[in-house]
DNA sequence: AATGAATGAGATTTCATTCAT
DNA sequence: GATGAATGAAATCTCATTCAT
């Protein structure tokens, strides 16, 4: 047989990188990043320990790639609304493909969670989660302005609050909490209001 | 001379503790549990290694005591509507001493929700908090059952999802987050909702 | 470079292992069991504390492992009388034997009796012991019956007795216990009796 | 009442003593020296770790104190046979002795074992102990050859190892080593003899 | 004489990381 | 790319001893 070629190899490295990535999200997400050992993750992802370090330098940086790529595939599913403006139809996606994210990628958000308590830990995350946050902020405190609220940038921490709170529950306890009656409250929690429940 | 007595021994052991458990609960619930050392608390509480052991058999139930202690509180606080049935002004009592118990016991909670999100921890504590938590559930439903609401349970579960967003926001970051501002939000969208609409 | 192979890591374990049970039996024998550090087997075998736990996952499982090893090789040695019934020939071999291996193996029956001495520790290893010296003191009964003993049950006791005499008195001054003289002695005083004198 | 005479306070102070030393002793004996702790015995004297201190030194002087008045108890025992010369009556009376103090004193023999097998703690006592055995090997070796045997050395040797091995059987199992039997098998064996052989 | 809180040295154990192969 | 033996720093925990009262 002939060698590899320097995609098949590619392919290889990124396949084995997505092994590890995940089956440290596992660990981290269930039992804390500093309870996890390199060995268990490793052992987890069938590979030897020595390995992992060629595909990351440390445990630190390990989770910061788990961190980055995935607010990285929450900023792509939002990154539609650039204009900062927000239909109705669009809040209605923002929500539920809030939920289904939760849903996909249950881990990630435990972990964010996890982190985002810790300062000492969170604090070289925080400046890309924060710009995301507030900016998110801003466009649901327009939206609700536009709606006519009385105190938009109180109703869009509340909404946020709410999301949080959700989101929370959820990934504490996945099979005990029903998205998708959920997602059906939620949407017409803030969508039918002003109608009247349409 | 002669030796202390048996109450002398008692104050010493007690504010002792106490100076633990207030050292202990600050790391862990700004480091994370496994992110603090016993060296780190003992510097803290400015004591020896070894003393905190004449105090707490290991750091796991040192944890358990600093946990017990604070569910305790709450259960104190919370024990007055044994009734089950909740006025509106019960309701916005117990609303208010859930705000107010976030701001006095700020540690406490960001500690909760970390160990909350890691069941290898939690699985211990779950059985004490899951019983607190049904039956406050089962009230609040109890509550939007009598309001007229459709789906009181729903309503419940998200009324919890809701506070426990809010603290989570709180504990994340207490300065930015002005819990007095959110009690009257609360207050009014909860108790004023069948003046404006259902 | 490729990784070693297979073989290559299994005798590296193998030997290590043996060169940090050699170290640790001659301490442990010599110093007993609590009074040896993890430090100094460590740095006896010339190896990092770090490494002696890649291949004991305790220093109590370390001691059953020099425990079970030790016995194992014991019940090799004696294997051969698996019918029960010990001839003259047998049973001086029996005596030879034992006398060996106190020599070879003196570091194993020194911590073997101080172990034997000290209930709490020695109890997990208690019951492999208790059979073998159960089945090799009625092997013992049965030869001392056949020679036409009157109490051959005591009289098996009291060989026991003697042989671990012997034995304490070699391990606790090997220099100046002359195993070779005694071995003649005690075949003399128990193949002999009934040939020479009454 | 008048406070306590000089008498009496030494009076306390000797029975004090004594129980740390009888509490200290079933420990060290049962669980070993090493893994023995003194709040352990001061808990079994119930007394306060502080005092301990205030009767022994260090926990070495405890066991040296223990030790030595267990020597010296056997001396007096033994004392009687001044002139070295051993009837038959006294050598029977030896062995009586010998085995009765082992009952008396289990804890004290069990100990004395365990630390003989261990040169580091043992050094200490040995000069005291070595004298014993010597002149104790002396005399029986006197004993045996007045008896008219070949090797009266390595007699006395063996009678030593044979009563050594007894003590070590006993104070490994005392409920299932029966001493009254023993005793008179020890006795005929060797007083007997010329009767019978040799 | 008596207490037990307090210390500090040292024990066992864990684990991220390195390195020879 | 791949292995797992090996290290060393740091973690948890123990305990003989001291000391203020």
């Amino acid at each position: 047989m002939s060698p590899r070629t320097k995609e098949q190899y590619d392919d290889i490295r990124e396949s084995k990188k997505k092994l590890i990535l995940d089956s440290a999200l596992d660990l981290f997400a269930n039992q804390g990043f500093h309870a996890t050992s390199i060995s268990s993750i490793a052992k987890k992802a069938k590979i030897s320990k020595g390995l992992l370090y060629n595909y990351f330098e440390s445990k630190e940086k390990l989770l910061m790639e788990i961190m980055n790529s995935g607010i990285q595939e929450f900023i792509d599913y939002f990154d539609t609304n650039e204009d900062g403006i927000l239909s109705d139809s669009e809040f209605k996606y923002f929500i539920e493909m809030s939920l289904l994210t939760l849903k996909s990628r249950t881990n990630y958000w435990k972990l964010y969670f996890a982190l985002a308590l810790q300062p000492t830990v969170f604090s070289i995350l925080k400046k890309k989660y924060r710009k995301l946050i507030e900016s998110t902020l801003a466009i649901m405190e327009e939206y609700f302005k536009n709606k006519g609220y009385k105190n938009p940038k109180m109703q869009a921490l509340m909404f946020g609050a709410f999301m949080d709170g959700i989101s929370l529950n959820y990934v504490m306890d996945p099979e005990n909490f029903q998205l998708e009656e959920i997602k059906d409250y939620v949407i017409k929690s803030y969508l039918n209001l002003n109608d009247d429940e349409n």
